[in-house]
DNA sequence: TTGTAAGCGTTATCAT
DNA sequence: ATGATAACGCTTACAA
């Protein structure tokens, strides 16, 4: 910057206040300076910059598992939402490892990153601590859910509202005995899905007996366990609903492997509506959630947090059931 | 820092020499430092250090399509890896904007970044421009190819004998006229994947005729396209070869709803092995990609070439054959 | 072993 | 409209 004051025979607080684009400046001076910083391949230093205004235009996004689609194609949706607002993402891939969210959510404390984007239920203990101690962060949860009422600004959907309407969509299809293969136990939404699930059965004046209740997760290979646990137990149930999409997958080629027939023999449903869901055969019934919308909405809502203080709020989006072939009525 | 010196009672400098573990420090000091640190909850400000240290331990990764799992699987071991080595990761989802590349391949000219890794064919202009002016640059390409003397660091498999080991394999099991979806004509692979289609072919004595090579693309609808032309050209070819495993998903899913069996009416191979071709129906032979040793290495190197000023290579690792049952003999 | 001081490249305040 | 100057928080010669 020294350099292009030199160039363009100013100082380089005008060369600044120039390239900024503020007001008092002369047409001529400004036109100077520009041709003086393209002709010097000017760059402007990101961490000078950063360590006078205290900020850096870069959010960290939290992400337990970027193999997993669901989040690869919300953080896509962020990373894009993000950039038509001037800032950059960092990822911060969490997998199972406790200790790794707690070290990156660090970073908004060394000034690193501007505000946080969580994607699972899990809360980094310093942030969670300061949250209960009333301080406002510029922390926004969204895919997952929080709970109400639990300091955390959030965007979500009515996990339990949508998983009661999965299990509708099956009772009307006159399916009676209905299963569910319940999401991993550490994650919150697990427990809300299956609060849909006996929301809805209980409406229906059916019975879910914990015999139909089946601990799972959501990997391929907790569908393959379940459908294994199934397949041994006897009569196989009319239906079941699956924490999410890629357990279902799991389950559903286990199950066909054996010789049984979706949705003849059992329908099937999941969660989520990862892209195969569509060419899965059979094509599978499912949530679709508005990734799209919860990556606009958080990164501004977050964008809001970090530049105007805004309130912590708790936002929900509205989800969508996707009618496939895989819930269809029984023809055992 | 300040606060601390004050607290502990020494110098800044001192506290910053204590704080990174230099030598000349007395233990009583470091102590003494130490703790007056953690009572601060002391922070250590990224920018200030970046500032004056003129590097930042952020890597810059520039993926074309997160919702792509071959692309999101690799950036998961990328993220592992750079972790481990002292560096934070940044994506750059470019899509198919040709500007946003450039944008942000230009952090690495304000210190925003001290490294780039590249996964498509598509190298920035202002880095392509420089590195043919023979500077060297902190940029390793990987998962994508690179032609051989390009210049540019480069970790990847032998896309040609991959591709002509999956031909070969599906010449074995008795297929003669066997076909070949297309990659998209902008990226390199394509042209290198339909070589080794193409190879194969003439070790064998079969005509690659032009009316079996099928222009196509990467997603699931570039298969359903070339699935339903196939359909209606008439005699459907003994196998086809698909440029990877998502336009073989789509192309399967078409061709099923068609009433088609694979592999007994048509096999099918595909390229990535992705999560769901083993529970795809039929599950789908393909080549499995060494995404974590490329990931390994491509850091590892990227950070020899930024620390050390290593030499530019290109290196090779090597791919494996998956074979499964959508590639199996025919039976019509 | 510790402290002093300069400097990394910006931007904001205050004079001019 | 422009320039001088200080400050952001850290590291590192060099001096003590």
């Amino acid at each position: 910057m020294a350099d292009i004051a030199r160039l363009a025979g100013v100082s380089a607080s005008t060369v600044s206040r120039s390239l900024a684009g503020l007001p008092p400046i002369s047409e001529e001076t400004r036109i100077r300076v520009e041709r003086a910083a393209q002709q010097a391949g000017y760059k402007i230093n990101r961490h000078a910059r950063s360590l006078r205004l205290q900020r850096s235009a870069i959010l960290l996004v939290l992400i337990p598992d970027l193999a997993n689609q669901n989040y690869s194609d919300l953080l896509k949706n962020l990373d894009k939402v993000a950039f038509e607002l001037g800032y950059g993402l960092m990822i911060g891939h969490t997998g199972t490892d406790l200790e790794r969210p707690d070290r990156l959510a660090d970073e908004l404390f060394t000034g690193g990153i501007d505000g946080i984007l969580l994607t699972s239920s899990y809360c980094p203990s310093r942030i969670r601590d300061r949250l209960e101690n009333g301080e406002r962060l510029p922390v926004v949860r969204t895919l997952s859910p929080t709970e109400i009422h639990s300091g955390i600004a959030s965007v979500q959907i009515d996990e339990t509202t949508a998983a009661a309407e999965v299990v509708r969509h099956l009772i009307a299809n006159g399916h009676r005995r209905i299963a569910h293969l319940e999401g991993p136990p550490i994650e919150l939404v697990s427990r809300l899905r299956r609060e849909g699930w006996q929301r809805a059965m209980a409406e229906a004046g059916l019975p879910a007996e914990p015999g139909l209740l089946h601990p799972g997760g959501f990997r391929l290979e907790d569908g393959r366990e379940v459908a294994r646990s199934l397949l041994a137990a006897g009569p196989l149930p009319d239906a079941i609903f699956c924490a999410n999409d890629e357990s279902a997958y799991g389950l559903m080629t286990e199950l066909k492997s054996a010789g049984i027939r979706i949705p003849q023999d059992i329908a099937v449903a999941g969660f989520d509506d990862l892209t195969f869901s569509e060419v899965f055969d059979p094509p599978l019934t499912t949530v679709r959630l508005p990734r799209r919308e919860m990556a606009e909405v958080s990164v501004l809502y977050l964008k809001r947090l970090i530049e105007e203080g805004a309130e912590i709020e708790q936002k929900l989006v509205s989800h969508q059931l996707i009618v496939r072939r895989s819930s269809g009525p029984l023809e055992r």
